[in-house]
DNA sequence: CAATATGATTCGGG
DNA sequence: CCCGAATCATATTG
């Protein structure tokens, strides 16, 4: 929640002061006197070597000021899922081997899409290979994508600014150094070798940067990704309508509470969700629920009546065909129609025991029952025939095949039982 | 703060 | 792939 301002650097930032390399070679020029020529380029030498050196530490130093919060929050929260990426880098950390370090990291960066081309394509790239490597569950969460890209393209930014940066601040130097000798050469014999050697100092002490801005780039893009990508970290409750929605689909669909893939779109789309999300949302729901019926109670009772309501008056106004004339409303949801719902049940019985077949009025039916079984069940309690007769199981819903499994071992044929249930029925 | 609620992920099975 | 189950990590509540 606040690393957007951070991160937002709009470029430019972070480039203006570079110590270390803008302020490239020191007045060498000086030592025009003659003897000294040769301490001169020890001098350079010298002065080559501290630079890249304080260059390198600023670098580093800079990235890492540079995301901060980052870096804090890798190594504040637990021990996460960065354990899988930090397998996948590690050996870049420790020691340093000369090459295949390198070339890993240079890899890593053109997967992740930092240095590749654009953005873009480049963007969903690191999407699927962040999936991927991540969970594997290459699924849609399209909302904190858009928030993980920007700041990729901002990590993107600068590192490519500070390499390029490097680079000049490289071949400047390099050219400059060049010059030197060039004047030299004429006071005494400069062999070729000589400058080869130098420039390879050179070469090397910037590549040395490079990879250090490459590593530390690597980090941020994996403390970046670990973050985005582990939506466990940003959890967020559904709001309460989202909610509210997906309890009146599921326990007006108790018998199977397994909705289609059309239905789950149309929930994730009520709902301002991701499919994925729905989906999550039944299974914890379903095991929960099974899990502890007792807790849920008072929330099925609610919707259970809520949508008996609804549905009833809907009905009624609708088609007819052979419904019980709904009764009043609101109020006693428990207890009216109790008799003819048992009618009702029965007669649906059918339908509702093969599979969902139902075309048009059936389905709405089914519905019905499923909630009205609630009802029933809730006041089942007192009404001992209809319970009695395990037509409708006695935890209520499991009444046929699919989605029943019986619960808690405990408790049977009475709702009573357990933790918390029971009591709050009769207020209905 | 502990306890609980809740969304997401991981691990087998079909 | 979808499920259920177990589990994780965070949110919310008391």
């Amino acid at each position: 929640m606040e690393e957007q301002p951070r991160l937002m650097h709009p470029h430019g930032v972070g480039l203006a002061g570079h110590p270390g390399l803008t302020h490239r070679p020191p007045d060498v020029t000086a030592g025009s006197d003659g003897d000294s020529r040769k301490q001169d380029i020890g001098d350079i030498l010298q002065q080559i070597m501290t630079i890249t050196d304080q260059s390198l530490d600023e670098a580093q130093a800079r990235l890492h000021s540079r995301f901060p919060h980052l870096i804090l929050l890798s190594l504040n929260t637990r021990k996460i899922n960065i354990k899988t990426i930090m397998l996948s880098i590690r050996g870049a950390q420790d020691e340093e081997p000369p090459d295949p370090q390198l070339m890993r990291l240079d890899n890593m960066l053109l997967a992740e899409g930092v240095s590749g081309p654009e953005k873009g394509g480049g963007a969903s790239a690191v999407a699927a290979a962040a999936a991927a490597a991540v969970g594997g569950t290459g699924n849609d969460n399209s909302v904190e994508h858009s928030d993980y890209r920007a700041k990729l393209t901002q990590i993107r930014q600068i590192y490519h600014t500070e390499l390029e940066k490097y680079e000049q601040a490289c071949n400047e130097f390099t050219t400059h150094v060049m010059n030197l000798l060039r004047e030299q050469s004429r006071t005494r014999p400069i062999s070729p070798k000589e400058i080869e050697r130098m420039v390879n100092i050179i070469h090397r002490k910037f590549s040395s940067i490079q990879m250090q801005l490459k590593q530390s780039t690597c980090e941020a893009v994996m403390i970046l990704r670990s973050r985005f990508l582990d939506a466990r970290r940003k959890r967020r409750n559904f709001n309460k309508q989202a909610t509210e929605i997906l309890n009146e689909y599921f326990y007006s669909h108790l018998s199977n509470p397994y909705p289609s893939e059309e239905a789950k779109e149309e929930l994730a789309k009520k709902c301002s969700i991701t499919v994925s999300q729905v989906s999550n949302w039944f299974g914890n729901k379903r095991i929960r629920y099974k899990k502890n019926i007792g807790k849920f109670q008072e929330e099925a009772n609610m919707y259970a009546a809520r949508t008996a309501v609804n549905a009833a008056s809907a009905s009624a106004q609708g088609s007819q065909a052979n419904s019980p004339s709904t009764p009043n409303s609101a109020g006693s949801a428990a207890s009216f129609n109790m008799s003819h719902s048992g009618d009702l049940f029965m007669s649906v019985q059918s339908l509702n025991g093969d599979s969902y077949p139902a075309p048009q009025v059936g389905a709405n039916i089914q519905s019905q029952v499923d909630t009205l079984r609630h009802v029933i069940s809730q006041a089942g309690g007192y009404t001992d025939a209809l319970t009695a007769t395990q037509l409708y199981s006695p935890q209520g819903i499991n009444a046929n095949g699919v989605w029943q499994d019986a619960p808690t071992p405990s408790s049977v044929t009475s709702p009573t039982e357990g933790p918390g249930s029971v009591q709050s029925d009769t207020s209905n």
